[in-house]
DNA sequence: GCCCATCTACGACAGAGTGTAGTACGACTC
DNA sequence: GAGTCGTACTACACTCTGTCGTAGATGGGC
């Protein structure tokens, strides 16, 4: 699932934000920096939510709209995706091989700390 | 970097390969489950090439195409990607627990067999 | 009750990416 | 010289994304 520049600026929004936002709300954050119509907006967060990447629900007269996953889920999910394109164990294994050859000594160390069980994704910031 | 369906059949032939293969090869090989014309093929081929993603080269009057990443490369590279949109150290770490929380234990063991630093990537088949 | 502000629904259009292929043209074979 | 093989260039339909406009529903204030 690939998300498009404006797409990927909504999804900021959702993710930046702790309570649900209507179009209005991600329009005015959006505002800071992109001049977009609110219909615009509005089409692109149906696009999210019809892709299941943003959830919708009614509240009065308007919609609410929050992002279905959390950015570090949704990252996760497409490291799963890449890896699961890869053929067999041994593959897995030389791409894991290279996965964390790319990655630096911190993100080792806190890789390492994940494998260890340390603190369940769900407590985690 | 997203492949569509076809430039995906054509990357998984040329992963296949040991060797370069020529349009023709390409073809072949696809006919065996797809039925593209053979321009279709060599199109598919120029914009892999284009992309950065297959190899060309020239051999006489044909041209040699190979992949340019083996598929666990562009796999790894795919994942780095996707934990480098997360933001800090703090929102991968999570990224990182929600990565391994999704898979399997055998997989795990292959993570920590990867981190332990067993075989570097290139003597990996 | 009526009007205005606010929302949503639906439609539209351009540009890029992808799948698919035809035609034209050079080079090699016989 | 004609057929074969290969590349280059072009084209067209479809889908996705960015971008809105217009029309219709709805609720609040006068």
């Amino acid at each position: 699932m690939s998300l498009g520049h404006l797409e990927r600026d909504v999804m900021d929004r959702l993710w930046a934000s702790p309570a649900p936002m209507t179009v209005r709300d991600v329009h005015a954050a959006l505002g800071e920096q992109r001049d977009v119509a609110y219909t615009t907006v509005m089409t692109v967060l149906q696009r999210l939510a019809r892709k299941g990447l943003a959830s919708q629900t009614r509240d009065g007269k308007a919609h609410l709209y929050s992002a279905s996953e959390s950015r570090e889920q949704m990252a996760a999910e497409l490291m799963m995706d890449a890896l699961g394109d890869v053929g067999g164990a041994q593959a897995r294994q030389a791409a894991l091989l290279h996965f964390v050859g790319r990655m630096s000594a911190n993100e080792t160390e806190l890789l390492k700390a994940a494998l260890s069980g340390g603190s369940s994704p769900e407590r985690a910031p």
